[in-house]
DNA sequence: GCATGATCATGC
DNA sequence: GCATGATCATGC
């Protein structure tokens, strides 16, 4: 016998007093309390999909949320509710089924961002944030946890955990303000220009089967991208390594500042009372005992000015929930920095294999958010004299989409034209030494960003898909781009 | 001073 | 050994 069909039976035992044969009314009532919820909900974990289920119904299923739609039907045997009530309605909790995927070193992260309910816009700006759809369907949250293993099919991925899920008080202050961040897009006409980079926790992703799955909006004749609800990938990455792999995450606010203050205020008033000094002397105040150059010491001086002295910065809490990472930015006297902004090391192998949509580069920029940690050289340099480097400050700042779906676009587009018909490599010979050039987008390319080495040395090199060698180059800003950022 | 390529230094 | 941040070197 099929799990599927004993648990059947099970429930039909325990409530078929209680309500009689209906299955579906019976499912509505099945559960009195959470509790009987969260019990029931544990008895999936350790099987696979396969075991939960036919797989013939597995099989027919989508891709895209199939695996949801599949434990609501097989799991807990009943039809699929695509209503604006939560799925067990009598409790007012929600069933996500997610996957999360295993890292080379180990670590576990999200495999995606949580969608929730598709945004009405006509709707939601009339609202406040405890009458919003959001709330009223995402409260709480059954969730399944599934790990997604490549080339495996679905059948065999094996449900890892589950949980219910309510938000933290830190969290909810945090989702508040991101609610209000998007609604307020709406109410002023903008529902078109929502991005993903505007929030920390929650977000608005787009939501359709085509780029033309578009909708109105109460204040603009403009149509726009239909968007649902989300929690952000690096959210979801938080709850799994929190709940599955028991990772503690230090904080460096609390609910109640939170309500006052936004997280990016918060912030910036941690930095604040340090700015216009010298690193020195906020290495000597802030007790670090790191030298200035080291390669450790700006993390050391964010955990320190945040109080929380000597937490790695994957570990603060509001960081890894909200994928914020820092970047040092050292201004020269004419306000630019004097070098590009470099990331990490092209995988050409990869990028000709992934579409546009869900390329590296793009998702590498529309979902992290930056915290530049600036600062400057106001003097020139003198003999026998080292500049000072003063402190300016802190930017939180995403990358505008816009700027993605163009210029980050373009140096895509390009890099994979070069890749696949026209790339250049020339050795010329210098001093004794070969030095490679190559006709990849230069920083003249589009004034955003731009293709250039970095290795270890010449012979640091990685294999093109035409199986020609080139020494390993890696995605960089350019400083102009940079200094307009910060302008 | 900028454009472009090369490579050092550190930390895991 | 490798990724990443940082910076140097050269030629126009």
């Amino acid at each position: 016998m099929l799990p599927s069909i004993i648990l059947g039976s099970i429930f039909l035992i325990d409530y078929n007093e209680l309500v009689g044969n209906y299955l579906k009314d019976v499912i509505s009532v099945k559960f009195g309390t959470e509790e009987e919820l969260v019990a029931f909900s544990k008895g999936a974990v350790g099987k696979t999909f396969g075991q939960l289920g036919k797989s013939d119904r597995l099989l027919n299923l989508g891709n895209k949320g199939g695996l949801g739609q599949f434990i609501e039907e097989s799991y807990f045997g009943y039809e699929i509710n695509s209503q604006a009530r939560p799925d067990f309605e009598e409790l007012g909790v929600e069933l996500k089924v997610t996957p999360f995927k295993r890292n080379k070193n180990g670590s576990l992260s999200a495999k995606e961002r949580l969608v929730l309910n598709i945004i009405d816009y006509m709707k939601e700006a009339n609202t406040e944030f405890y009458s919003s759809s959001f709330w009223k369907k995402n409260e709480k949250l059954m969730l399944f946890f599934y790990e997604w293993i490549p080339d495996v099919n679905k059948e065999e991925y094996p449900i890892t955990y589950t949980m219910l899920h309510r938000f933290s008080t830190s969290d909810l202050e945090v989702i508040k303000k991101d609610w209000e961040t998007i609604v307020s897009k709406i109410r002023i006409g903008k529902a078109h220009e929502i991005s993903e980079g505007d929030t920390n926790y929650l977000g608005a992703c787009t939501k359709g089967a085509t780029k033309e799955s578009l909708r109105g909006q109460p204040f603009s004749n403009i149509k726009a991208m239909q968007r649902a609800y989300s929690l952000k990938q690096s959210y979801m990455t938080s709850l799994v390594r929190q709940n599955i792999y028991k990772e503690k995450l230090i904080s460096f606010t609390n609910a109640n500042e939170l309500k006052s203050k936004t997280l990016d205020n918060i912030l910036l008033d941690k930095f604040e009372p340090y700015m216009g000094q010298t690193d020195y002397e906020i290495a000597e105040k802030i007790g670090v005992n790191l030298n200035v150059k080291s390669k450790g010491f700006v993390p050391e001086l964010i955990s320190a000015l945040l109080g929380i002295k000597g937490t790695k910065l994957e570990k603060i809490e509001e960081f890894s929930k909200a994928n914020i990472q820092f970047k040092t930015i050292r201004l020269e006297p004419n306000g630019k920095p004097k070098e590009h902004m470099s990331f990490e090391t092209i995988k050409f192998d990869e990028l000709v294999n992934e579409e546009w949509e869900n390329s590296f580069i793009r998702y590498r920029f529309a979902e992290t958010k930056f915290l530049f940690v600036i600062f400057e050289y106001k003097e020139t340099v003198l003999q026998n004299s080292i500049r000072k480097l003063y402190f300016k400050g802190v930017k939180l700042w995403n990358m505008p989409i816009e700027t993605i779906e163009k210029e980050i676009k373009q140096l895509w587009v390009d890099l994979r034209e070069k890749l696949e018909k026209s790339l250049e490599i020339k050795y010329i010979e210098k001093g004794g030494k070969l030095i490679e050039s190559n006709n990849l987008p230069k920083s003249g390319f589009n004034g955003v960003a731009h293709i250039r080495p970095k290795a270890r040395d010449g012979s640091d090199k990685v294999l093109l898909p035409d199986g020609r060698r080139i020494t390993k180059q890696c995605y960089w800003l350019n400083n102009t781009y940079i200094k307009d950022i910060l302008g």
